[in-house]
DNA sequence: GCAAATATTGAACCACGATTCAGTTCTTGC
DNA sequence: GCAAGAACTGAATCGTGGTTCAATATTTGC
């Protein structure tokens, strides 16, 4: 059987943006584990042969799932520093966007963080916190170069932005956790707060 | 063919305790994945039915290694911080045995910290981090209780725990990474220094 | 010594999901 | 309309290791 009619049937391009689309989807509510190539193909409304016309097999389209999703969640770190004064509001800001986004979005953080992964998404993995630690120790360098602090520059400014990605990343370890109940708000907004305040002691605020 | 001597043949114990240490020389040679049940036999000395008279089963010999092996690392932390005096020897102390023992056993590094494992091995690891911190955070507790500092304790004390343990994860990554040559001494020890100053400061050095 | 109990072997088995591909349906150009 | 080609199907295949278990070796109790 093979029904489609004209208006449903897609070209080259839309289908493979359905079946990554539906592996994003699988990947949001149930981690990487959740999206075998049957359950993509199910989702995406077609075959399981079909997802091998468009991608080369299924690591290379979890990897295109984890690279595209990675891509959100710079560019929604990067906005949130982006209009950034000084060293203590960048790593605010990273803070507020990293922990509200995580806990919106629970599944997918922690398919992003800490669920074991199949080598190629592991190697995205790696290279999404390398851009954190690059993008977020530019915010550091710029915020810190102007009036009268000391400048967080070069290497050390990639320690602090690792510091803080590290930070963030290894106290959500247990409000991503599925067996622990999901985290009232009052208690996700003592943990931004208190994440905050160690953080910018770190960068020395004054 | 079964063809022992008496005085090669083990007991229950140790012959459990053999096949544990097969498998941990190998996941700190080459990682969990390295660690078939046919190469722990191979190692071990005996027949992959054999392992399954000691172990429900390869998760549960390998969730053991792990327990074991984090049993190591924790003593060794312990140590390094029972005679802090105040929290920033906590934390120096932390950074140093931390840094050091990674470098000196990269591949058991990397497997206790980053490989992707089984479900059952990332359990214990999830365990590991929660005990790093609880560890932590008592050290740091103590040796903040004395004369005149600002005392860390309770949940702040394990939030900055984490954040330790994190900062010093976090920026382990590419020291751990295969891919990447392994670092030179000078570098290493440039970034305890780094990252147990940037500690310090977090948790308000004078 | 010998029978019952225990330890050990390792090849066969199995589970599982990724991958393939021969066949079918649709589209396009003429 | 009708080839020729492109898109698509999905059941069969395959690969990989973990797991089982009937057979064999060894020990133990008497």
């Amino acid at each position: 059987m093979y029904r489609e009619t004209t208006r449903t049937r897609a070209n080259a391009a839309a289908r493979r943006a359905r079946i990554r689309r539906a592996a994003r989807h699988l990947v949001a509510e149930g981690g990487f584990g959740a999206a075998s190539v049957a359950e993509v193909a199910r989702r995406a409304g077609c075959s399981t042969g079909l997802v091998y016309s468009y991608f080369r097999n299924r690591d290379s389209l979890l990897a295109a799932v984890f690279a595209e999703a990675a891509e959100h969640e710079l560019e929604a770190v990067a906005r949130g520093i982006a209009d950034a004064r000084t060293p203590e509001e960048c790593a605010g800001a990273v803070v507020r966007v990293f922990i509200e986004r995580a806990v919106a979005g629970r599944r997918l953080a922690h398919a992003l963080l800490i669920e074991p992964v199949p080598e190629a998404v592991q190697r995205e993995r790696l290279r999404l916190r390398r851009s954190y630690a690059e993008l977020i120790a530019a915010g550091l360098s710029r915020t810190s170069a102007g009036a009268g602090r000391t400048p967080i520059a070069g290497p050390d400014a990639v320690i602090a932005a690792r510091a803080l990605v590290g930070t963030i990343s290894e106290n959500l370890i247990d409000v991503l956790d599925d067996a622990l109940p999901s985290p009232e708000p009052p208690a996700v907004d003592h943990l931004v707060r208190a994440i905050t305040r160690h953080s910018r002691r770190a960068l020395g605020a004054p």
